[in-house]
Parts: structure tokens; C-alpha cells; sequence
DNA sequence: GGCCTCGGTCGAAGCGCTTCGACTCCACTC
DNA sequence: GAGTGGAGTCGAAGCGCTTCGACCGAGGCC
């Protein structure tokens, strides 16, 4: 491995100045600076990572907690941490991967050992056992989710609230009066993962306002669920004629139950869906939908670290405008 | 932050002993291991990272580098991802998450900055452009996939093309004589994917042996483009019986459009299809599977990876066995 | 013309850890 | 009773980089 001394004895310089050259922090004459550049083009040098961070006190690396379970859409989870990869490598930073496998203790053991300049969480609970070990480990951090205490962290979030008003405010728009929510498993509820709770009330928020009577069910993914929480549902609530989906693995099976019923999307049920774009273009009737911003989710989260990290960020939360885009599977409710 | 010095101080005894307690190559006494012990719990100390990585030059860090495009079923990825990330931890390593934006570019950078003590490459093509880089970088690296040489790498797959003579065999049992296959998008085999014409292979070979007629066809995911090349397909050959599809983003789709054409699953048509257990078990139909082993793939590529780091490694390819599970989607010919 | 300023460069002191050789006991051996 | 060997500990020398203060000319100023 070519060292830093090597390419200042190569250049003719000092050790000291080849590092300015780097990092630009102090000026360097023009004729200098193109000789060692051009040695360290020449002898391939990279800059050695650990003798970097050991030197600086930061080792450009962001932390990504990605959760270990599945019950969660993944391809959405993949969508932001790609997106977060991506972006850090824009501005310098390299991402290290954990799963929440090892739970709180992963927060204690990056922030102590100084691996990562900053973390970012995902799938945050209301109340998320890693918060308080976060806020004491003095490490820079950002929650993509919203816990219910957000007193000194930054978070980035759609703003699920406002998403589910859109979804009623659409279908009341168009005449509904009775919608069901299918949501998702009912483990998700039971964790307390606030984007679901938050829907759910931004739906009953808006529903009380425009009259429309909301029957909320979990749903876990697959055909056989969907079949059962249909069934109680049109047994509950014959006069449905508006459904709200925030369940990715519900979507298809719920158009396909209902073509085999006899129920036509959008001319006797109307189906608005909370998911990705892809997922609501590619179904078998296009869905209605609020896209669900990963790649800008993970996109902004970096950015907010990065803001942070260079003095310039402030403690927000930043949640991000959701827009519905009408599709073919909702219409005017049926007379 | 507590620093060894400190602790050695806190316990009595000097920093190197500290670090043989903590690393174990040199024996201890039971008494002043406790003591050190005892202060490392007092004071919180964790080693610092960049420190033994730049003392020890190991970082005990793998990278593990993930396609950037999504042309490839999602969720695969995202299980091989958190099946490497989880079995390195439980070989105290972490893993860095590289996408494949930067390109080869990115092996050269985190093999010249030692960041990583090893490579984990995803979505190998045939003839990859990271490898010859990988291999004069002389880092340990492990593929999953398989490129056309193999030559001084080691590397994890699913044997693909026992894959494709197992679904043949199955269905050439049933009495199927025409069958169709439900490929990949198009760019896959542009790429020269190894998995993807791995696959045919095996799957042309053992239809040859076993007396069955093929036709390939490259598919992407959704609806539309389902629709049409399965209308092109019995257009081709009216008298196709079996499918075997090797694209997640197809089954649902073609388990639809065959239902919607009154073809019967699995009294007047059988389909086997290459994808994970749970893509197999929720579908509409319960289907008849080989199924992608994502997280053995990664713990079996950490597992050789940590192997080459403590010396005991050796160059090979690991190909897994396929094993096909017979469910609802398949039966006798029709006579 | 002396003085100050400032751009450009260097030397040296660490950053916190690992690891090698050396040293000290102490229990044996012959 | 001197010699041997192993277990247990320490000191010191780095690992390759950043960064601080110092230094040295070259202008600009009065």
C-alpha cells in the first residue's frame, strides 16, 4: 500500500502538504499542488481509511439501522436504503449496514467505538428503545419514522397524517360515504409503528369532518387474510363502496377478490392505495394512489446528516408532502 | 470518550495488558483479566475503531456490494443483504453497504483505503467488470453469482442449472411435452446475467434428454407485458402444458391471465416457478416451486469469506442444491 | 526602507490501538 | 543449586494520517 509519505517524498513536498493538497483546508500553490496530484495519480495512492479516522476523529461512514423483520413492505425499505447509499456517496460518506438484530446495543457499540459519524434509523417506533441511548450517545442522528417524542432528533417522514386525510377527502369527493381502511398486519399496530397509527388518524380526522363512516381492519398480506377481512367487511358494512389500502401485499389480492365477486373497480367499488408508484402502476387495475417517497426519504435523510454533521443543521422534523395521483381504480360512488 | 490508557490506569495495569485481555493472544490471569474486565464495564470503554484498524490493519469491516438496479426481484436482495449483515455480526464483523453506482471504481477505492478486509459482490455478471480489478487488488473477495471464469475466486450460488433440469424433469414426469418458460426481463440476458442463462441451460439439456420441446421467453413484471407474451406463447405453441417462470414480478400475473382464459391450474396447465418459499406459498395458487435460498447464499458467503481471513479458505465454487416442493400448481398432463 | 501581512510550506506532535521483544517470577529438572 | 521454560506483564515502537504552530519570502504600506 502506498503511504502519504511516499507520495510526498515522490512529489518533493512535505508529508504535512500532500494532506492540504487532500483536504483543501489550507491554500496550496498551483504548481505544487498539480505535482502532487500528479504523483498521486501515479503511484496510486488511497488514502488509508482507519489511519483517517483515527487522525480526524471522523470516519465519513453513516450508520443505516435497517429493521430485521419482513412484515414491513420490503422493497420500500430497500428503495430508502439504497436511496441513503447512494446519497452519502455524494457527499463523501460510505454507509454501514446493521439490522435490528442486535437491537439498542448496536446504537451503544457504533456511537462508542466512534465507527460511524452519525446514524440513521430506520422503522422507528413511538417509543423506540434505541431513542434514549441515542440522545445520550451524543452522536448525530436522524429518524426516518416519527417517534412520539421528538424532543432533539431530526426526523424525515411522509406525513402519514395528511396522507390519509387525502385518501378520504378523495373518495368523499367523489360521493363515498362508507370506506374501509385495509391496513397493515395487525403486528404493526401492536408494535406501536407510528406511520400506521398516523394514517389511521388523519383518515378518522378527515373522515369526521366530511361524514364518511370508516371501518379499520389489519389485514396481513396474501390472498387467504384478504379473503377472511373482506368478507367481514362487506358482512359488517354491506354499503361499503370505498377502500383505502395501506398494505402493499393486500393490494392484488384485494382487486383480484373483488373482480371474483362481481365487483367492478372503479364502477361499484372505488380503491385508493398507499405504496410505492410501482406498485400502484403495475397492478392489474392502475391504481389511484399516494406514492410512497422512498428514494426522497432516504435522499433527505442523508442530506440532513450531512447538514448536521457540517454545523449548518438544526433539530426539525421534516415530513414530506404526500401527493395523490388518480388513476383508474376510483370513481364517483355508485347511486 | 474512555480510551484504553484509561482503563489500564483504572485496573492497575499497563495499556498492552488491557489489549491481551481484550484480544486473547496472550494468556491472563484470572485475577487482573477480572480486574481489567471489571473496568471496561465501570467506564463504558469501547475500542475505538479507526485506532485498531489502523494499529491492527484489519477492520473487520466486509463490503458487500448490491446491484443498483431493480430490474432484479427486490426482496431477494434485501433478504441475501440482511442474511450478510447479520451472519458477519455474528463473526464480529460489519458490513459496509456499497450500491453499484460507483461502478467498478468503488472496488478500487475501498480495496486502496483498506476500509474493508474483504468484498461481497452481488449480481455477478459473466464478464464483470469489478473482477479483474478484484483480482489484481489481491482484497479476499467472495462472489454470489457465477462469472464464465472463475479463476482464483471463490464463489456462492444456487446451482441454477440443476434449477432448470429439476423443473424440466418435474413437469417431463407429469407427461408435459410442451412447455414454456417464463424468463427474466429481456435486459437480464442482454447483461449476460449468469444465473438467468445458467437456468436455460440446464433447462434446454434436460428437455433434450427427457424429450420435451422449450420456448423461452424473456418477460417483464406486470400485467401488459404478461398478457402479451403469453398470448404469443399459445399463439406459438397451442399445445403448451407446463410453464416454468423464473420472475417474480410474472406469477401473479400469469396464475390471473390463465384463470381469466378459463385454463384450469393445475387440471389443464402446470407451472413451476424459480422464486422465494414465500412468493411460492402466497400466490393465488399454492405454486410448485424451487425456491431461492437468499439467506443461505449470505451467511455461505460470509461464512467463506471469514474462512479466506483466518487462513483457512480455499478458492471454490459452492454451488447450493436446489430442491423443488411440490404444491398446488402442478399435475398430470392433460390427455 | 523597515514593518506588517499573508500565502505557502514544513516539522513535529499526537490520535488510540496492536504487537514485539524483554523482563520477572516461579516451578521444575538434572 | 544452577539451568530451563513457561506464564504473565510491561515498555516502546510504530500504524498513516491530520493539524497546529512556526517559518520564510514577497508584496503592500506609510
Amino acid at each position: 500500500m502506498v503511504t502519504l509519505a511516499e507520495v510526498a517524498q515522490h512529489a518533493g513536498v512535505s508529508a504535512s502538504t500532500v494532506s492540504y493538497v487532500l483536504s483543501g483546508k489550507r491554500s496550496i500553490s498551483a504548481s505544487t499542488r498539480e505535482r502532487v496530484e500528479h504523483s498521486i495519480q501515479q503511484l496510486g495512492y488511497h488514502p488509508n481509511a482507519g489511519a483517517r479516522a483515527l487522525a480526524s476523529s471522523r470516519s465519513n461512514i453513516i450508520a443505516l439501522m435497517v429493521p430485521l423483520r419482513t412484515d414491513m413492505y420490503v422493497p420500500v425499505m430497500m428503495e430508502i436504503a439504497i436511496a441513503v447509499a447512494t446519497s452519502a456517496r455524494t457527499h463523501g460518506y460510505d454507509v454501514l449496514l446493521l439490522t435490528g438484530e442486535e437491537g439498542p446495543a448496536a446504537v451503544r457499540r457504533i456511537a462508542g467505538s466512534s465507527l460511524a459519524d452519525a446514524m440513521i434509523l430506520m422503522d422507528v417506533e413511538l417509543h423506540d428503545e434505541r431513542l434514549p441511548l441515542l440522545r445520550d450517545s451524543g452522536r448525530t442522528a436522524v429518524l426516518i419514522g416519527l417517534p412520539s417524542d421528538t424532543s432533539g432528533l431530526t426526523c424525515v417522514d411522509l406525513d402519514f397524517e395528511a396522507t390519509g386525510a387525502l385518501c378520504v377527502d378523495h373518495l368523499a369527493g367523489l360521493g363515498h360515504r362508507e370506506v374501509a381502511v385495509i391496513g397493515e398486519a395487525a403486528a404493526v399496530y401492536e408494535r406501536h409503528t407510528g406511520f400506521a397509527e398516523r394514517t389511521v388518524d388523519g383518515i378518522r380526522a378527515k373522515a369526521q369532518e366530511t361524514g364518511v363512516r370508516i371501518l379499520h381492519r389489519p389485514c396481513e398480506g396474501g390472498y387467504a387474510a384478504m379473503a377472511g377481512t373482506l368478507g367481514r367487511i362487506f358482512d359488517e358494512r354491506p354499503g361499503t363502496t370505498g377502500f383505502i389500502v395501506q398494505n402493499e401485499a393486500a393490494v392484488e389480492p384485494l382487486l383480484n377478490l373483488l373482480q371474483q365477486q362481481g365487483r367492478a373497480v372503479p364502477e361499484d367499488v372505488s380503491v385508493v392505495a398507499i405504496c410505492p408508484e410501482q406498485v400502484a402502476t403495475q397492478a392489474s387495475v392502475r391504481l389511484t394512489s399516494v406514492a410512497i417517497p422512498a428514494q426522497e426519504m432516504g435522499r433527505r435523510s442523508v442530506e440532513q446528516v450531512v447538514a448536521k454533521l457540517t454545523g449548518r443543521g438544526t433539530d426539525e422534523v421534516e415530513l414530506l408532502e404526500p401527493v395523490l395521483t388518480v388513476r383508474a381504480s376510483s370513481g364517483p360512488a355508485p347511486v
